[in-house]
DNA sequence: ATACTTTATGCACACGTGTGCATAAGCTGA
DNA sequence: TCAGCTTATGCACACGTGTGCATAAAGTAT
């Protein structure tokens, strides 16, 4: 912070009055009269006056701030996500500070203690980890929290949440698969996202098992991971494609779009053709699936839209309305990297 | 901010000493003795107490904060810088408020004086378009700025900046076709950077002379854009392929990845091989150009690097260090775009 | 015991802004 | 002319923290 700006008593000794006269015409008080408010105005325009939103916040016990915790700054996803949380927040007047946590629990309680040191007035939280353990810490902050397709189930009970519906989701993708006449679907999924993965392993297991298609475990595969990055995620489709198609699945549903498409680079290495001889479906519907060949068949989750909603969510509680939680329902975006099964 | 937040005073209180005293205790001040130093310490922790950064900020004036402008929050490429800025300013211990311009000077203004506001102690700008026009209004501001990869000219003048030498990265790319035999090699620019894309086209455009090709302007389409979104990007690259195709180029320079992935998908639509029949060449090498087919040669720029560089500058300047200015000198990353002349 | 030094603590102010209450000035009605 | 009302302004305090200076207490040297 530099010095020497000018504040309201700068304002106030130049015009001859008090700061208070000055503070009430800058916001439009009918307590001023109306010349008087003219009068200051254009003195404060002239004297480059800027009001210091430290002081305020101080004052009025608001910082207009929201604090944004994603798992990876540079992952596709969360940057989608992330420019729908600051096109709203800028839209109402909020500023947004963003930290990454790299899925380490430790790590993000400690950038929601800093976001909370700082006056944050709301925290949005992107595949939060926080568990039961963090709980008496957590509750110390009076904060709103609103989660994102969190990865916990401690949800529930006290903050609030946007998510996905991840079994729903999986559900339209092996529906998809089993339409094209797939029997033998493989699921490759990632343990970075205990809860996500989960549901979609459900929900790939429910939907198979209405079919009528016996559960093979060999079929599933879950890759361990850490940090939860792209370049992880990419990693775990390329080294888990082998031990798949060893399994003789002809069609694999995959966590989401960035494994795919660490499958689709192992095909390409291994000569396996997609669609031809396997079908690849993705998850979440990044703009890099439509990118890449064959363009990714997926669901869609609508990340910015996600971003958004938490956001609005977000606002509502800042305004004491009631904040309702909301499960999204994603949907299936059909593209080039799933064919009907050959000789089928 | 939520009411009922524990103060010094509260702890001062509780421990029957003054409020200055326990200020001095927590900040480990050798005029307060050890034990009362444990004590207070002690207590502190015990009744949650949580220093407010607000009003830290207004007594020492400096708020630990610095503001990122950037044009596009969702772009993989300044996905990466993200990354980078936030790593570097974390570890030393600061914040990273976050807002996009869009690409529109007018934006990026208001977003800087919003910061400003907010009293941000630095300001980092990515792309930045502010010209001449806004120089008195930027004067006002004595919060240090750093630039990256700037796209006016104003800058050299009194700003610091970290930029790329897109002069060097157009030669290597425009040196690596012609050493594959390539004659006639077009250019794909864009003109929402303009500072940048005169400084490719100058490359190219230089380094063709210098191998004694003579230069034919039908070869150089530069695609209008405002946004200089990653959408936007693709677009342009799919939507000049024909034009460039008419003129009979068997090479093109890509002002990025974005555009060349353009350029690969109407290829593809087309029936255009690459690089059998065309070879392709990018700029950037974000993440994606790994990943797409072929696997994109392309000049690499290390945004990452770019974001840790630009935000130790902004730690040398806030610790009145002088901040030097840097020139990254981009290399070239051999994939699979681009193949020797046919029949050359 | 006295003067002096060292150690530990508190008072009072500062940072810049917002606001309840008091008050001065101007106006109205009798 | 005076009481009562309205309008415009200022005083003084608050928000939570940091710090220069004064001062009380304790220790040291003579």
């Amino acid at each position: 912070m530099s010095r020497n700006e000018i504040s309201i008593a700068d304002i106030a000794r130049a015009a001859g009055v008090s700061h208070t006269t000055v503070s009430r015409a800058l916001r439009e008080s009918s307590l001023i009269s109306v010349e008087t408010r003219g009068r200051i105005q254009l003195l404060a325009r002239e004297m480059g006056y800027i009001p210091n939103a430290i002081a305020q916040s101080l004052q009025t016990r608001q910082t207009s701030m929201i604090g944004l915790v994603v798992t990876s700054i540079a992952d596709p996803f969360w940057g989608d996500v992330m420019k729908g949380v600051e096109e709203v927040a800028r839209a109402s007047g909020f500023s947004v500070i963003l930290s990454a946590s790299h899925n380490d629990p430790d790590q993000e309680m400690a950038i929601i203690e800093t976001f909370h040191r700082r006056r944050v007035d709301g925290i949005i939280i992107a595949a939060s980890r926080i568990t039961s353990n963090y709980k008496e810490r957590l509750d110390r902050i009076r904060v709103p929290v609103v989660l994102i397709n969190s990865q916990t189930e401690s949800e529930a009970e006290l903050l609030h949440w946007v998510s996905v519906d991840d079994r729903k989701g999986a559900q339209l993708a092996v529906e998809h698969l089993l339409q094209l006449g797939h029997r033998s679907i493989g699921y490759l999924g990632l343990s970075s996202r205990p809860r996500s993965n989960q549901q979609r392993l459900l929900g790939y297991q429910s939907t198979l098992a209405a079919a009528g298609v016996p559960y093979n475990d060999a079929w599933v595969v879950i890759t361990p991971g850490e940090e939860a990055s792209h370049e992880e995620d990419v990693a775990a489709g390329q080294t888990s494609l082998p031990r798949l198609l060893d399994t003789g699945v002809t069609a694999i549903f995959c966590y989401n779009d960035m494994t795919a498409i660490g499958v689709l680079i192992a095909c390409r290495r291994q000569g396996v053709a997609v669609p031809g001889e396997l079908s690849v479906i993705g998850f979440d519907d990044i703009k890099m699936a439509s990118y890449v060949t064959p363009p990714l068949t997926t669901v869609q989750q609508l990340e910015v839209q996600l971003g958004r909603l938490a956001t609005q969510v977000m606002m509502d509680l800042l305004n004491n309305r009631p904040g309702r939680n909301h499960i999204l329902l994603p949907t299936l975006m059909l593209r080039s990297s799933t064919a009907p099964l050959a000789g089928g």
